[in-house]
DNA sequence: TCGATAGTTCGATTATTATCGAATAATCGC
DNA sequence: GCGATTATTCGATAATAATCGAACTATCGA
């Protein structure tokens, strides 16, 4: 399977950011990865089909917000904190401020 | 004319924050507002037809992003910039820091 | 009270996005 | 190579949202 294409930080851009936030199973997928340094697509698909989660997935990466790379069969997906911290201080805690 | 419907900060839904923020005309306004204390619709309108100025408004008004008052007959518009820091600091800094 | 002005609401149309089953691809262990 | 596993892609449908003209409302000034 080939790479997945991620954009660069200076290639970020905030609407795309502010549309891929704007989606609960997104926000849930990205307050998730927050906590876990790594998770597969698998683990985050709370009774959605898989089809779905993959849609999210690539709406997150080609906003900029998770990097995924492949590990055998399975996806291997990170929150890209420190970039988007970088870009946009206080963005991502905003986010992380309203979990439960 | 009666008042518009305001949410309370507690009521911020960060989900449709982050929706108001994803539209080019809205996040336009919400920059625009962010340097200028108060504007009418009128002022902000960029080519773009009232109604459809009317829309996004309300979009950002109902998100908790815009505060509008009437005085005469026209509307004052007013980023609740305090209000905002105060929840989700960095959020706008994040919106204003991308500005040409 | 008659405009004129500033916005909103309505309604129809178009565009974008989400959803999810089925088909496809990639990789591992045997 | 053969399954089994994991995830993406495709395709159709449904849901949501943007756009904008026309009609409507409210307020001001003469």
């Amino acid at each position: 399977m080939r790479p997945f294409k991620h954009p660069d930080p200076e290639q970020f851009a905030l609407e795309r950011i502010f549309h891929a936030l704007s989606d609960p199973a997104r926000l849930e997928i990205v307050r998730h990865l927050a906590g876990v340094e790594q998770a597969t697509c698998g683990e985050l698909e709370f009774g959605r089909p898989k089809s779905s989660m993959s849609h999210h997935f690539r709406i997150l990466r080609e906003a900029g917000l998770v990097h995924t790379s492949s590990a055998g069969t399975t996806h291997l997906n990170s929150l890209r904190r420190k970039e988007l911290d970088a870009r946009f201080p206080g963005l991502i805690a905003a986010v992380l401020k309203q979990q439960p």
